[in-house]
DNA sequence: TTGAAAGCGATACCAC
DNA sequence: GTGGTATCGCTTTCAA
C-alpha cells in the first residue's frame, strides 16, 4: 500500500522539473524538451510505474471524464444490462469512465443520484431504465449534457434526447414472422400497461393485421403479466377444453418468460410446439430464449445497440462543449447522430427477429 | 446551467472569508465564528444551493470516499446484482459510493479496471463474480483495502478475504428437505465443474446420504450443463422409458434453470410435479422461481447479505486506516507493505431454503 | 530548453 | 474570532 507515484517523484528521478515530465507525457515534448532529458523521463515514470492522479487532473481542467449512469434497477435486476455494456464499452473507447448507481426502483433516490454524481463532476449523465417507461427527469440532470435510454422524457413538450427501441415495429414484424407462415388465427399475450411496451407491440401486431387486410380478434389480445404463470394460465385461457379448430395456431408472447409458460401449458396439454402451436417470445433473453425446449423464436431487443447509440450521442454533446465552463441553454436542438428513425429528439433502434425452432408452419388444414 | 457555486462565492455573499464558510458547514463553527456570520454563512449557502467539490475534497483529503466494484459479468449478466445492490446499501449508509466497473468476462481487464479505479483514488475495492469461483486477484488490489464476493483467491497460501456462498450445506440442506418428506431416490443434476458451487453442491448432497446412513447412488449424480436445455436432456435420461420404479422420485438442480427444464420433460412425459416427481432447483432466481408452474422449491443464494458482509468488511478496514497517506518508503518500496490487507480469512454466508409447490411427499409404494 | 509560479476548490493550521 | 496561507497533484503560461 505505497503511495502512488506523483509527477514530482518522476520529475526527481529523471532530474528534471514536473512541467517537463508534463510536457512529455502528454506527447508536447518534442521541440519543447531536449531528447535526452525525454528518454530519461520516460525511463523515470515506467520505473516508478507512474500513472497521473485523475482526482488532480479532474480539478485542474474541469472536467473528470466520468459519464454517470443512473439505473432505476438495472444492475440489481436480471434485465437489460446490456444498454450499461454498450454504453460502457463506447465509453471506454472514447476514454471515458462510467460509474454507475443503481436506485433500487426508488424514485426518491432519483434526485440524490444525480446531486451525487454532480459533485463528483460527471462530464455528462445517462439514465437507463429496465423496461421502456416515461421517466420523470430529475430536473438536475439539465445541469450537464443528458440523454435517455430504455425511457424518455414525460414531459409531453420536448425535453431530454431518449434512445429507445421500436416496440412497435418489433410487434408488427413478430406477427408478420408467423404469417409468413401460414398463420392467420394468432393470439397475443401481453403483460399489463404499466409499460408502454406492451400497448406498442399489440399495435404493432394490429398493425400487421392491417397490412395483411385481415381482420383482428381482439378476443385474441390478453393481457396477463409478464412471468411464467401468467403465459401460463393465459395460454391455459386459450387452449385448455377448446375445439382444435377453435385454438390459435401460433401465440406471439410479449417476452421470453410468457413463452416458457406457454410451451409449460402447451406440454401439460399434450400439444407439440411448434407441430400443434407455434410460440413466440420477445427479448432474446440471456442463456433463456435459445436454451429453451424447444429454442425460442423470438423478438430480441437491441440493447447493446441502444447503449451504444445513446453513449455515442451523448459523448458528442460532452465533447462539443467548450471546456467545462458554462454552457446555459441545456443539451437541446443539436442533430442527433443520424441514425434510423430520430423524431423529436427520440431515437428509435429496431429489434432484431431471430427465427428458432418454436415457430414453424401453420398446422394442416387451418 | 450556471458554474457551481463555490465556498468563496458563499464567502463573498456572506462577506467572511473561505476559512469561516468552511468552519461553520462542517460543524466546527461554534466558539470560532461569530454566530451572526455563521447565520449569514447558511443563507448565502442555501441561496447559491452551495455544495462542496467532491473532487476537490478527495485531493485535499487524500481519501474519496468511493469505493470501487470490479465484476466479471455481474451487471451484464442477469444474475447475482443483488451482491451489487447489498453492497452498495451498505456503502451508502456509511457515506461511501460505489463506482461499478464490468469487464465483460475479459480477464485481461481486471488489471486496467482497478487501475483506472485507484487513479481514481478509491478508497477500497471489492471484486464479485458470477458464480462461484476461484479469481486470479488482480496484483495491484492490494494496495487499497479490498475484498473478494463470491470468489476467493486462488493462490492457496493466503490472499484476499472473501465472503462466498456456504454451498456444501446448501446442497446437504436441499437434500435433507427432499429426505424429510420421505424420499430415497434422490438425483441431482448439476451443471460443469468449471465453477466449484457444482462440486460443492454434490458434496452437500452426498454428506445428507452419510448423515442419513443411506448409499449414494453414483448413476443419480450428473452433471451436464447449467441451462434448461441441460436440464430437459438430463431428466429425459433420468425419466424417459423407464419402469416408474426405477425412476427418481425427486431431483435436485443446481440451478432454477435446470428445474425449468426438467420440468418441461416431466410434463413432455406425462408425469405430474410435485405429485409424481419431486423437483427443486437452486439460486431463487428472481422473477423465476416463484412463478414457475409450479412455483420450485429451491435453496436461496444469500446474494444480498453477502454483498452486505463484504461491504461491513471492508469499510471497517477502510475507516480503520489511518487518515492520509502513510509516508515512509516512496513508490516502489515494496516489502515491509505487507499488513493485514492481506489476510486468508473466507466468511461462508448459509443458503436460504425456500420450500414452495415442486417438492411434496414421496409417491405411495416408494 | 528549462524551471518557476499560478491556479483548480476545499481544509487546517497559525498567526493576528 | 478571524482571515491569510500552505497543501493535495497536475497543467499551463511566462520568464529566464
Amino acid at each position: 500500500m505505497n503511495r502512488k507515484a506523483t509527477a514530482l517523484d518522476v520529475a526527481k528521478l529523471a532530474g528534471v522539473s514536473r512541467s517537463a515530465v508534463s510536457l512529455v507525457l502528454n506527447g508536447r515534448g518534442d521541440g519543447n524538451v531536449a531528447l535526452e532529458s525525454q528518454q530519461r523521463i520516460r525511463e523515470a515514470a515506467a520505473a516508478l510505474n507512474y500513472s497521473p492522479n485523475k482526482i488532480a487532473l479532474s480539478l485542474r481542467n474541469q472536467r473528470s471524464r466520468v459519464i454517470g449512469i443512473v439505473s432505476d434497477q438495472v444492475v440489481t435486476s436480471p434485465f437489460d444490462g446490456n444498454i450499461i455494456a454498450g454504453a460502457d464499452a463506447v465509453a471506454r473507447s472514447h476514454g471515458f469512465v462510467t460509474v454507475v448507481m443503481d436506485t433500487e426502483l426508488d424514485e426518491s433516490r432519483d434526485e440524490s443520484a444525480v446531486e451525487t454524481l454532480l459533485d463528483r463532476q460527471v462530464d455528462g449523465l445517462m439514465y437507463v431504465t429496465v423496461g421502456l417507461r416515461p421517466l420523470h427527469v430529475p430536473p438536475n440532470m439539465a445541469r450537464v449534457p443528458s440523454i435517455l435510454a430504455n425511457c424518455f422524457d414525460d414531459r409531453p413538450e420536448a425535453g431530454l434526447p431518449a434512445v429507445i427501441p421500436d416496440e412497435v415495429r418489433g410487434g408488427r414484424e413478430a406477427a408478420e414472422h408467423v404469417m409468413s407462415l401460414g398463420h392467420r388465427d394468432i393470439a397475443f399475450l401481453a403483460g399489463d400497461s404499466l409499460t408502454p411496451a406492451a400497448p406498442r407491440r399489440i399495435d404493432g401486431y394490429r398493425d400487421a393485421f392491417k397490412v395483411a387486410g385481415m381482420p383482428v380478434n381482439e378476443d385474441r389480445v390478453i393481457q396477463v403479466g409478464w412471468d411464467i404463470d401468467a403465459g401460463f394460465h393465459g395460454a391455459m385461457k386459450l387452449l385448455d377444453g377448446v375445439e382444435p379448430s377453435d385454438r390459435p395456431t401460433a401465440i406471439l408472447c410479449a417476452n421470453d418468460r410468457l413463452a416458457i409458460g406457454v410451451v409449460l401449458a402447451c406440454y401439460r396439454l399434450g400439444l407439440n410446439v411448434p407441430e400443434d402451436v407455434s410460440v413466440m417470445g420477445y427479448d432474446d433473453e440471456f442463456r433463456v430464449a435459445k436454451t429453451m425446449v424447444p429454442a425460442l423464436s423470438t423478438m430480441a431487443l437491441p440493447l447493446r445497440e441502444m447503449g451504444e447509440a445513446a453513449m455515442t450521442a451523448l459523448l458528442t454533446e460532452v465533447e462539443a462543449v467548450p471546456n467545462g465552463k458554462d454552457d446555459d441553454g441545456g443539451p437541446g436542438a443539436s442533430a442527433g447522430a443520424g441514425t434510423e428513425h430520430t423524431t423529436s429528439s427520440q431515437t428509435m433502434v429496431p429489434c432484431r427477429l431471430v427465427v428458432r425452432d418454436s415457430t414453424g408452419p401453420v398446422p394442416a388444414g387451418r
